[in-house]
DNA sequence: ATATTTATTAACCATTTGGTTAAATTTACT
DNA sequence: AGTAAATTTAACCAAATGGTTAATAAATAT
């Protein structure tokens, strides 16, 4: 797993161009001239398109897979882990807006390869975490709920307003400052509501 | 606003093929194809590639919108609008799988577009139940909330599963089925926890 | 220094793709 | 029936696109 310069370069580049365009609106060309090099070199290290598409979607699950399984296999209680969750997303898809909606738009566009991907590498698990809200419910601790519909909604409020941003700004008539204004305020009002709905009175 | 049957199945067709594979990655040629047609019917009709995935976009959010429209705008409650959302949008997506997830794509790959589009045409406006929920907590009906906020969940709860329907069955390790009844079970437990949220005590 | 491998480039290629055209067929009109 | 208009088709075209190749430059090893 050697890194030249150059394909570090070309990774970069690929991902700026993947991550706006999506793998079909891509161009080879494009990717190259992103990178400042020959198009003939995007072959040399990657062999094809796709090839170059799979190595930045690894990537790119790679930067989120391991952080989201950290929080959700830690050893803190339920109520942290929800509020770390939303903090934590908000302000990874801040700084890195296109990640999700890329991810969520090539599992779309081509379901197969989405699960291949699932079955062959490391990607977010949350399956600790569901064991740990069963517990928890069992040891009335928190209000009975489907544990995969806790994470569902988790994952729904935090990730939803970044994945369909385009829409959200259209039907709440927003502009980029007043989006960003209702996303900080979602890392307290998430987790509030998420707790109010679980938490025993 | 003549259709023949002609044009009629090429609006079909293309809706399928757009909505499955989205602008880039769709043919014409495959377009022609599922409508039975020769490929230069679509340009005979639509001129465009473009053009003919305008009007796909437009009888979506034709297909939407108003819908939406006509729950955000009656005379009912608070608590029933939403449970009307939630039932009515995860009953209409179930049957229209492809719609939303379209939509959002192709608003994200192309902002420009999205923008000029919501400027022009009738798309969904929840503003009038915006004010609604103000005055409701005004009148100490329901607990305070930003109204854009509660719908925003209101979407996101209810729309994000099918937007990130690979990612969603790939992190919950759910199949087909295990998918649909979840989403059978969030018409219930949405609602809920949303009213469970802004409800005075 | 010289040979050998690795990296890089410019030119090229085959295929695909959106789009056109001119002829043929069907429909509508008188 | 005869004619004009609208519809449909097959063949074609230019541009774009992913990918290749052969020659060159740079680095590495002997």
């Amino acid at each position: 797993m050697i890194h030249t310069d150059t394909e570090k370069a070309i990774l970069q580049a690929a991902k700026t161009v993947f991550y706006k365009k999506g793998l079909a609106a891509a161009r080879m060309q494009e990717i190259a001239d992103e990178a400042n090099i020959n198009k003939a070199m995007l072959h040399y290290y990657f062999r094809s398109k796709e090839k170059l598409f799979g190595a930045v979607f690894l990537q790119a699950f790679g930067e989120l897979a391991p952080f989201l399984n950290s929080i959700f296999n830690s050893d803190k209680p339920v109520f942290e882990k929800i509020r770390e969750f939303v903090d934590g997303y908000i302000t990874f898809v801040v700084d890195n807006p296109y990640l999700p909606t890329f991810i969520i738009q090539e599992m779309n566009i081509n379901p197969q390869f989405g699960e291949t991907f699932f079955r062959n590498h490391v990607t977010p698990d949350p399956s600790k975490f569901e064991e740990q809200i069963a517990r928890e419910i069992e040891h009335g601790n928190i209000r009975p709920i489907d544990p995969k519909q806790l994470v569902l909604n988790l994952i729904s409020l935090t990730a939803f307003p970044f994945v369909g941003k385009g829409l959200v700004i259209g039907i709440l008539d927003l502009d980029e400052i007043a989006f960003k204004t209702l996303m900080e305020e979602r890392k307290k009002l998430i987790p509030e509501m998420i707790i109010n709905t679980i938490k025993v009175q």
